[in-house]
RNA sequence: GCCGGAGUGGCGGAAUGGCAGACGCGGUGGUCUCAAAAACCAUUGGGGGCGACCCCGUGCGGGUUCGAAUCCCGCCUUCGGCACCA
């Protein structure tokens, strides 16, 4: 009798002899196909916690399981470790942030050791230090002095809490995305990045394998809308126009007054004497006004007429001037022609104000009576001149046509997405390098003088202003083109900059004088798996598309897209199935159980769950499930032959062999499309099965068996597979070994279990051989009792033939 | 409101047109034990029958098909995304 499985001793020697033996150490193989499996790095919250478990198990599985079928496998790990929760969870410990990260980097890389993962250790990053975060810098150069980076004022999301503005990514529902304060305007000079500029490239999504979730999301966040832009001529002012965004120009003739954002440039001088005061109240009120109310869709409309009129270029008639806040300043030209027979808010708006409603377009089936709601579906365009009876679809581009041919407008495409606000107020971040000159103005730091070191000595308190504002010896600087005295820029860089282009760092880590180096980035790019949770959808994974594009225009890389799969594990839930959180107290830690359990039982049963994508509750019992089943493993491959074994050609050997090879088959067919809960499920098959056969089969196959079984448990649990490997008698690593093949053929059964149905109702099953043809089958059927008792002597209407598997006899 | 996913035993889930409930948890009965735990064996969707067996059953209502958890139509519930973007 073997020893039994004991986790804790095996996975600790493993760990050190993996680390010692350099086992997991990749170098770019030219004649290997190379396989980048990306994990999104964790960010130094403290301690690795479940999800990060649930994330990295499933993950380091299959990317074992690649480098087992002939891959040169990079599988890198790392450290977010700028940003704000970093630097809050400093403050309220009245700590440095330097301290407190890199004291968590520390406590999180044991952790993540614990894991047993195949992570190359040699290659680990820390967005926090400046041998990575000068790079940022440069390639925040790089992009500036591309025009891919530039500075303006606007209005931009400032959240009250964490002090610092914030990207519209960064905005959900209103609130910031980390803390849920409701955000507020504020007009500042900030950095920005051209992400619209990819705006159309960045929805061409055909040649990524993305959930399509994420797709969706990208595309409503990127927005594109075709419609028409034109000019309104403002009555009685010559040469003064309103510029107009829409997508139904085929109601230009239904337009009864123009909206204009509150904060639209024309206001001022738009506004009528006698308006003045009531429009300069609005405009304030509006401003006070949080996003999350403005933007509340049950919330009354407001607005205020500016006292003047414009001048429809379609009739000649004059519509009243209004602004109201249901019109945003940021999106297409601030303005809008107001159809309220066709527009669900212009209708809503019109019936408040009493303003005119006019019906241009008829539904098909006709309509009566006044109208109760706008109709906005396509129809037929009546009150419309020249146009009246053609399909508004048709009048679209007909109306187009005129406009461009009088010089009125043309067509236009408008997008949602803003361009990327990278500024922060924050301390703990990239110090973004320019300074200001009196004379030059905006002058980059040059390249020579990288990096632009964070002090470490600052006051870092969030007051609103950057908290490098107040360290003089920061601030003050001398402009790189005259020397004079000059400030520098005291903002930091979102965090999401760092993450854009981490997966290019990884490639080679510590090449010096470069981001990243191209040979290996040209090596191991794109990305082959990325996984990660869903939260990153329009942040982090439409940022990096766009850095990787933007590098590739500027000629570093050479491709077009960082991520080629992407795969969104679920959420691990607490036993209550609520949200694991300190409050409630039904967090989960993966350190206690891996203490007690092992971390190969660990990883096993959060594969086991259920499927990746959907997470799940964990549950304290069902872990018992796994852990037996190992120790049954365990049991089956040391001592399974037993000591009264039949020698060569047991009777057991046939049917063990084809257990293998049908285990094999399910078993790589389910890692390979990451259904890991039945890729373990088929090897508790395989294990019960196996057990059955003890005693009959020879030492021979059954080594052969067990073998072949160690094999496909080893990407699952790398220290127990290992372990077993060893105790079989081999030398060299079970990681480092062939995947195993199967036999088709072997994978069938010599016989199967016919089923024979009436009325296809399961009245029989007959065990047959696995060839037999459909003339057998159908006599077998036809002269089976069960069918002759319900057939009653009477010839069957009609016989149904699945090959192997079924005879229908419908009566 | 719009778009998308999901709904299967007491629970997590499996089966993507062909035996519903694989695998596991939990339950029940048993073996072992002074006892308990562990381990092992048996059993476990519901109902009926002494029994061989029979009936019902994949959110609800219809449909297609020899055959539907799976495909189609209509609803309900739920989770996610979007939501004054003109």
């Amino acid at each position: 009798m073997a020893d039994k499985y004991n986790p804790r001793e095996i996975e600790q020697r493993w760990q050190e002899i993996w680390a010692s033996s350099d086992l997991y150490r990749v170098q770019e193989r030219p004649d290997q196909p190379k396989y980048y499996a990306l994990v999104m790095f964790p960010y130094t919250s403290g301690d690795l916690h479940i999800g990060h478990w649930y994330n990295y198990s499933p993950a380091d599985t299959h990317a074992r399981y690649k480098r087992m079928r002939g891959f040169n496998v990079l599988e890198p790990i790392g450290f977010d470790a700028f940003g704000l929760p970093a630097e809050e969870a400093a403050i309220n410990r009245g700590i440095h942030p330097h301290t407190w990260t890199m004291n968590n980097i520390q406590r999180m890389e044991g952790q993540l050791r614990t894991i047993g993962a195949m992570f190359d250790w040699s290659r680990e990053i820390a967005t926090c230090l400046p041998e990575y975060y000068q790079w940022n810098q440069w390639l925040f150069l790089k992009l500036l002095e591309n025009g891919l980076a530039y500075r303006a004022k606007a209005p931009a999301n400032w959240c009250p809490h964490c002090q610092t503005v914030l990207a519209n990514e960064q905005v959900v529902d209103g609130r910031c995305e980390r803390c849920e304060t409701v955000v507020t305007r504020r007009d500042l000079e900030q950095w920005f990045f051209r992400i619209t500029k990819y705006a159309d490239e960045l929805l061409q999504m055909d040649e990524i394998d993305w959930p399509e979730r994420v797709k969706t999301m990208q595309r409503n966040w990127i927005g594109k809308s075709y419609g028409t832009e034109f000019r309104l001529p403002v009555a009685d002012r010559e040469g003064l126009e309103i510029p107009v965004f829409t997508t139904r120009v085929d109601t230009v003739f239904g337009m009864t007054y123009v909206v204009l954002a509150p904060e639209h440039p024309l206001v001022d001088e738009l506004v009528a004497a006698e308006q003045v005061q009531e429009v300069r109240e609005y405009q304030e009120q509006t401003r006070r006004a949080s996003e999350i109310e403005r933007l509340s869709t049950e919330r009354e409309k407001t607005g205020v007429f500016l006292g003047t009129e414009a001048v429809n270029p379609a009739n000649g008639e004059r519509v009243p001037i209004w602004i109201a806040d249901y019109v945003l300043g940021s999106y297409g030209t601030g303005a809008i022609m107001a159809v309220p027979a066709h527009d669900e808010r212009d209708f809503e708006f019109a019936q408040k104000f009493g303003l005119p409603i006019r019906e241009v377009i008829r539904p098909p089936e006709g309509r009566e009576g006044p109208m109760t709601e706008a109709y906005v579906a396509p129809g037929i365009m009546v009150n419309s001149e020249q146009f009246n009876g053609r399909e508004s679809e048709v009048g679209k581009e007909l109306v187009a046509d005129w406009f461009e041919e009088r010089g009125v407008g043309g067509r236009k495409v408008n997008y949602r997405i803003r361009d990327w606000l990278i500024s922060r107020q924050r301390y703990w971040g990239t110090p973004i390098p320019v300074v200001y000159c009196d004379e030059h103005g905006i002058v980059p730091i040059p390249e020579r003088d990288l990096p632009v070191l964070l002090p470490e000595d600052a006051e870092f308190r969030p007051t609103g202003q950057s908290p490098l504002t107040y360290h003089e010896a920061f601030v003050n600087t001398t402009c790189p083109v005259c020397g004079k005295p000059a400030k520098r820029e005291t903002d930091t860089m979102d965090t999401f900059v760092d993450s854009s282009w981490y997966m290019l760092r990884y490639c080679n880590p510590h090449v010096d004088g470069a981001p990243f180096d191209p040979a290996a980035v040209e090596y191991w790019m794109p990305v082959d798996q990325y996984m990660g949770g869903v939260e990153h959808a329009v942040m982090h994974l439409l940022y990096s598309r766009f850095f990787v594009k933007a590098l590739r225009d500027l000629g570093l890389v050479q491709f077009g897209e960082p991520f080629k799969r992407l795969f969104n594990q679920g959420i691990i839930l607490g036993p209550d199935g609520s949200r694991m959180s300190k409050s409630r107290g039904n967090v989960v830690n993966p350190d206690d159980y891996v203490q007690t359990k092992g971390a190969d039982v660990v990883r096993c049963y959060l594969m086991f769950i259920g499927p990746w994508d959907s997470g799940g509750p964990w549950n304290p019992q069902g872990i018992s499930g796994v852990e037996s089943f190992m120790h049954r493993f365990w049991a089956l491959v040391l001592d399974g032959a037993g000591d009264g074994a039949p020698a060569r050609g047991g009777r057991g050997d046939e049917p063990a062999r084809r257990l293998m090879h049908k285990t094999i088959k399910n078993v790589t067919e389910r890692i390979e499309r990451f259904s890991f809960n039945t890729m373990l499920s088929g090897l508790m098959e395989a294990t019960n099965n196996l057990q059955k056969l003890r005693g009959q089969v020879s030492a021979e196959a059954w080594r052969e068996v067990s073998e072949a079984l160690v094999l496909l448990i080893a990407p699952s649990a790398p220290h127990f597979a290992e372990e077993l490997w060893h105790r079989l008698g081999h030398r060299d690593s079970v990681h480092l070994q062939h995947w195993p093949t199967y036999d088709e053929a072997m994978t069938q059964d010599p016989t199967v279990m016919l089923i024979i149905q009436v009325n296809s109702k399961v009245r029989d099953k007959v065990e047959v051989e696995a060839g037999i043809t459909e003339a057998e089958a159908r006599q077998l059927a036809l002269e089976n009792p069960k069918v002759q008792a319900q057939l009653n002597g009477n010839d069957p209407r009609q016989v149904i033939y699945v090959p192997s598997k079924l005879v229908n006899v419908v009566v």
